[in-house]
DNA sequence: CTTTGGGCCTGGACGC
DNA sequence: TGCGTCCAGGCCCAAA
């Protein structure tokens, strides 16, 4: 569920509750998730001091004492719970899988219903090399991220632009939706065979990419905030959409009459549906 | 090598 | 009310 600015925003939520604590007990309710949690990961954990809590596409990457790194993806239902210090925390529902305490006193809960979620442990010396990370492509927030670097990288791809943004070797973290939403700001049509788009307009749509998930990054900071006097669940946050789930909707400074054109088209790419509209994305 | 399609899971919305 | 179908913001892997 989760895209970038989702985990970003959880990042944010946890870094401060996280950071120069103690994991103090580490509960799994069951053995897997997606994948069979790493042997001994309660014992290889508890104990260990944390030292930072980053993010890597959709990974949260917690490092902490002993050269341990924590990987953590959220899947596409994934939600994590933050309890401070004196909070009640409650007994655990169906899908609550994991239960970090830490010495502080807070206590980390991680739901995912789906269990396409992650957790692995790694070595910050193997990050580079990991199997999870060695193929992963640019951040797109980062500065190394612009319309030159993309157009390499989609150099004889004869792919439509909407799948080859959703794939992570390409740039990192876009998902479904702000793979829509861009490619709607950028001008572009999501069925574009993606090696054949022009410098100039990747370079567009590499600016709105940057500038769809910045505004929905900020979005995510107002609800932390207004998830801090709750315990609700952590980046689920709603956005405002302009082409996601509008099908039939008109788009705005389309002046076309809806009746007339359906409005905002819904198909279906690579299983996944896309929404945009065929009059402003070309 | 690239690209496609199916599978992994559960729950909620919808139609009959 | 119940049952079936479809859909969901991610990712992996086998097959073509």
């Amino acid at each position: 569920m989760p895209e970038l600015p989702e985990v970003e925003t959880i990042r944010r939520g946890l870094e401060p509750v996280m950071t120069g604590a103690t994991v103090a007990c580490l509960t799994l309710r069951r053995k897997n998730l997606r994948k069979p949690f790493p042997k001994d990961m309660k014992k290889r954990l508890e104990g260990l001091k944390i030292l930072a809590v980053d993010r890597r596409a959709k990974y949260l990457l917690v490092s902490l004492e002993n050269e341990t790194v924590l990987i953590w993806h959220l899947g596409m239902s994934g939600q994590v719970r933050i309890y401070k210090k004196g909070d009640k925390v409650p007994k655990p529902e169906k899908h609550d899988h994991v239960q970090i305490d830490l010495s502080n006193g807070a206590t980390i809960v991680f739901t995912d219903p789906r269990r396409f979620g992650l957790m692995d442990l790694a070595q910050s010396d193997e990050m580079p090399t990991h199997p999870l990370f060695k193929n992963t492509g640019p951040e797109p927030l980062g500065r190394g991220f612009n319309g030159k670097v993309l157009a390499d990288r989609l150099k004889g791809k004869a792919t439509e632009i909407k799948l080859a943004l959703m794939d992570q070797k390409v740039v990192a973290g876009v998902g479904n939706i702000y793979a829509s939403e861009a490619l709607f700001r950028a001008g572009i049509s999501p069925k574009a065979r993606a090696g054949s788009i022009s410098l100039a307009r990747l370079s567009v749509l590499v600016s709105e990419i940057k500038k769809i998930l910045k505004k929905a990054i900020k979005a995510g900071g107002s609800t932390l905030k207004d998830h801090r006097t709750t315990d609700g669940g952590l980046g689920y946050f709603q956005n405002s959409h302009t082409v996601y789930g509008r099908e039939g909707q008109p788009c705005p400074g389309c002046d076309c009459n809806v009746r007339r054109t359906g409005g905002i088209k819904r198909i279906v790419q690579g299983g996944r549906a896309t929404f945009y509209c065929p009059r402003r994305q070309r």
